[in-house]
DNA sequence: TGGAATTGGTTAGCATACTAACTAATTTTG
DNA sequence: CAAAATTAGTTAGTATGCTAACCAATTCCA
């Protein structure tokens, strides 16, 4: 009402552009047999240039464990990696890169990097900057827990909610902590 | 490897901050039984002030026709919307806001608003304003198709090439043009 | 005007991601 | 050390979105 133009149409624009963006990549990796949540996956586990847990990739990611779990089951199966389990921790699956992946990963790299310079051909430097820092200051105050705030407790209020309970998680704070990421 | 920093993480910055910002609207518009695709359904009838068609619906929200009818199914099945047979095109059927949807549409909007504002306190409106003219040059770039670039031909390509197939659509370019907004 | 093409909607099948709830293994703590 | 809590992974069920393939109605045009 007050506000003005300029924040009306930022969450739809934002979310359309992300869309057309994941789409034409997901156009253009489709030939070799993959889709961007595989091919991000993939370029993860190349920049570690090791063994991953599933939830190092989760947290790689920025998505939910019960979702990694899926992905590398597809990826499994088209042999894209291979998943064993841990010697130390026997409670860990350790994934790696299969043959596969490692033949083509720097041709989807490229292709993901071309696609990033068509896009953003043209775009002033300094015009790119301003928005990467708009976005990123957004993303982390979305990513914050709005409990967390409207009382100066914080975590500790968390920690004395759970002393009640059963060991079960499910009231509203569970398993958190995979999807952080640089902030911290 | 020649670019700079600069691009590195866009991409991963643009989804990581749309994702950011979907959840925490998903999270608050839950208790009042909405998810984001549902509210920006419903918000797009109450901007139009009548009644829909699906087709302008998908238009309208960016995505695909399939996609629009089971979300209208759902929609439908919890009493938000009602759809019923036009008159005047034996095709289409008309989408229009149910009483529960209108009476709590203030409502939804007002907590979206809520969060647009959060989200961007305290960005220089300039910042936001670049940060939008950025956004909306990708995602023209990323909506535009491959193929008609690089050959002269454009459209009159495409109906050459269905010229010789069926009544069928489906090698590759089937049933576009429900995704357009803005750009023209 | 009558067949061809287009348009609106649907179904089927898949990909991606979520939350809730669970098992198994490890770490923390009283 | 043993109970309690945490961590890694999984399954079940759902939401959202896509493409391919179809039907029915309408519009185009030769």
């Amino acid at each position: 009402m007050s506000g003005g133009e300029t924040t009306e149409t930022f969450g739809l624009l934002l979310h359309g552009t992300a869309r057309a963006w994941r789409q034409k990549l997901d156009q253009r990796l489709k030939p070799m047999g993959l889709s961007q949540a595989k091919w991000r996956t993939l370029m993860h586990l190349s920049l570690a240039g090791d063994a991953l847990t599933q939830a190092e990739i989760a947290a790689r990611l920025g998505v939910e464990e019960p979702s990694v779990v899926t992905l590398l089951h597809r990826l499994e199966r088209e042999d894209w990696i291979t998943r064993s389990n841990s010697l130390r921790d026997r409670r860990c699956k350790m994934v790696l890169l299969g043959r596969r992946a490692e033949r083509v990963i720097t041709q989807i790299n490229s292709t993901a990097e071309t696609l990033r310079h068509e896009l953003m051909a043209g775009i002033p430097i300094s015009d790119l900057q301003t928005c990467m820092k708009v976005l990123a200051s957004i993303r982390d105050r979305a990513d914050k827990d709005d409990r967390l705030r409207s009382n100066g407790e914080g975590a500790s209020a968390r920690r004395l909610a759970r002393h009640n309970g059963q060991t079960k998680r499910g009231d509203s704070n569970p398993r958190k902590g995979a999807i952080r990421r640089g902030s911290k």
